[in-house]
RNA sequence: GCGCCCGUAGCGUAGCUGGAUAACGCGCGGCCCUCCGAAGGCUGAGAUCGGGGGUUCGAAUCCCUCCGGGCGCACCA
């Protein structure tokens, strides 16, 4: 039982089991086993009802009729009874409610720990699990637009957060560079290509009218000068279509890198085609007896795993669709993890059914996880902007980078949940970059280095080494030390939830609580052991507040 | 018509497996720098959680229904 050193006192998880146990035995003694309600202790929303609280009394309430209120008070009494004063400062019932507080001892030891493992603190051990995980493929018919950084820093901000808590990640990112979308970007860019020569040359009716194809455009003609404005289509069209694909392809590349998000694997549709694999998965799929042939072309029985209706895999002229490419790209991603997560934009919720559907007909029922983000609707004051490639507005994810920078857009885009709908006041992004939270998290982290200047070089070493931690008991320290310790949960919570939003409001609250501890305590006191527990402190919420930043790409500054 | 997402203070949002007086930022009112960074802290006003039913000891949260807004329902990608 007791694995710990006598004379440190448990951290809080285990302080918490403690009680639990105790909790437990009261229960079974006033009640019997019969009332077998389990104990669940949370956080309460206000800190004034303690550390932890639980509700069980409520549940034991209904088996033994009698109130709330008095279950819990019959329950508090019989945990007085037992020694707890080592991990309990205090319990009491509360409207039926078992509110406890632990011993500031056990805050303190947790304050040790995230000293000791410092910029560690939070990791997981790695559990073995596989994880796939895809996001931004953005097509390759035009630069990154401002919709991309969304998905680029929840997938990102994601993957950071997964490898943290011991999953495996592989980023990776589709191509989508094969069928008809990529003749229309050729024949577009051959006609940016002959109207450096011609102004009037027409461009395609299903083109692709933005003007980043004329810099191509020029590059080729230098190249190659005009030898293609006599060639036949069936001569410059692959050509072109292989120049505009590669130019595109290394811009979005060069974006991504540049907005600090990092692909494992970028896949190439075409390469699926060609080494044939797009072929034989389907052949898979007909040789279970999942597909059939209606009006020439081949569907998949995709309703007897749940989606709405029979999916076209290969037209009746035999060209495969969309989705016949995403099933062998699938199909091997689910052979190498344990988990394939596709993080979609909302155009593509439709998808999901066939995409699950494709991944239980394969053997690999309930692997693939879809997340959707939603929209994000580009603002100008009260004008919305116009952000389709096709009609040429473009407001691009480079110009955002440009306009607010890699930190406030990359934490900006996280900030709500997915699932919510964001609207992106660009005036508002240019104007008032200054209000982003993301500098109210910034500065924390600065001032806190700050302290670390003004301070003693051998009193930072000293505080390192977790010193009179004990000295630490002033309500604004406690609520700091509090917030540190949920760190772990935090990301964890952020893994299952897929929720990357909860990681900035936690950088948001630890940055407060330091403020408020900032405002509330002078740090550089002449009392040596209650400054180098107070520096001790600093370091951990430094500590914390970096690993925060960094699991979002966002650089923590010594000064601002 | 069917499906998915959203509707919480003037604005933008959070609210995790249902819990105690619904939280945070911006904006608005007031207060705090002889002292470690005021890009900060404290405090006030401001919400019938889109409407209506239901389940529950308890609902912003779950169920039904209606109303708004967005998106999707291809042999497009």
């Amino acid at each position: 039982m007791d694995d710990e050193p006598a004379h440190k006192a448990p951290l809080p998880e285990i302080a918490l089991g403690k009680v639990s146990s105790a909790l437990r035995s009261a229960i079974e003694r006033e009640f019997g086993d019969a009332a077998n309600a389990p104990i669940i202790f949370e956080p309460p929303r206000r800190p004034e009802f303690g550390d932890y609280a639980t509700n069980v009394a409520f549940r034991l309430a209904r088996t033994t009729r009698r109130s709330p209120q008095s279950v819990a008070s019959l329950l508090v009494d019989r945990m007085r009874e037992q020694d707890l004063d080592h991990v309990l400062s205090s319990a009491e019932a509360v409207g039926g409610f078992i509110n406890v507080r632990l011993a500031a001892a056990c805050w303190q030891s947790n304050l040790a720990v995230v000293l000791q493992e410092g910029s560690k603190f939070g990791d997981a051990p790695a559990n073995g699990t596989r994880v796939s995980l895809e996001f931004g493929s953005a097509n390759p018919t035009g630069p990154l637009v401002i919709v991309q950084g969304r998905t680029l820093s929840i997938g990102q901000t994601l993957a950071n957060a997964m490898r943290a808590r011991g999953y495996e990640v592989t980023t990776e990112w589709i191509i989508n560079d094969a069928g008809a979308q990529m003749d229309a970007l050729g024949r577009s860019l051959y006609a940016r290509y002959r109207q450096l020569q011609e102004p009037d040359f027409p461009l395609p009716a299903q083109g692709y009218p933005g003007e980043y194809l004329i810099p191509i455009a020029q590059r080729t003609c230098e190249s190659d000068g005009d030898r293609w404005r006599t060639a036949p289509e069936s001569e410059w069209l692959p050509h072109f279509k292989k120049v505009a694909r590669d130019a595109l392809v290394a811009e979005q590349q060069h974006v991504a890198e540049r907005f600090r998000v990092h692909f494992d694997r970028w896949q190439s549709e075409l390469e699926l085609h060609e080494s044939g694999r797009v072929v034989k998965d389907l052949q898979r799929l007909t040789d279970r007896g999942l597909t059939y042939v209606s009006d020439g072309a081949l569907y998949f029985k995709a309703t007897q795993f749940g989606d709405d209706k029979d999916r076209v895999v290969l037209r009746s002229d035999g060209r495969p669709t969309y989705y016949a490419p995403d099933i062998a790209y699938h199909y091997e991603k689910l052979q190498r993890s344990e988990r394939v997560i596709d993080i979609l934009g909302p155009d593509h919720h439709g998808y999901i059914g066939r995409l699950k559907g494709m991944a239980d007909a394969l053997g690999f029922p309930g692997a693939l996880e879809v997340i959707i983000a939603q929209q994000i609707t580009l603002l100008s004051g009260d004008e919305s902007v116009a952000m389709s490639k096709r009609a040429g507005a473009i407001v691009t994810l480079a110009d955002i980078l440009d306009e607010v920078g890699v930190d406030a857009a990359r934490f900006f885009f996280i900030m709500l949940a997915p699932e919510s709908p964001l609207k992106f006041d660009l005036a508002l992004a240019k104007e008032q970059s200054e209000n982003n939270p993301v500098y109210y998290v910034q500065y924390g982290h600065a001032r806190i280095s700050s302290v670390f200047k003004n301070a003693r070089v051998e009193d930072v070493q000293a505080a390192s080494a977790s010193p009179q931690l004990e000295r630490l008991v002033e309500p604004s320290e406690l609520t700091l030390m509090r917030r540190l310790s949920a760190l772990p949960r935090t990301m964890q919570n952020v893994v299952d939830q897929f929720a990357p939003h909860r990681l900035t409001q936690y950088a948001r609250d630890v940055a407060s609580d330091f403020h408020q501890f900032y405002t509330e305590c002078r740090i550089l006191v002449d009392d040596e052991e209650l400054r180098l527990a107070r520096l001790a402190l600093c370091l951990a919420a430094r500590t914390v507040l970096a690993r925060v930043l960094e699991l979002m790409d966002v650089t923590a500054p010594e000064s601002m």
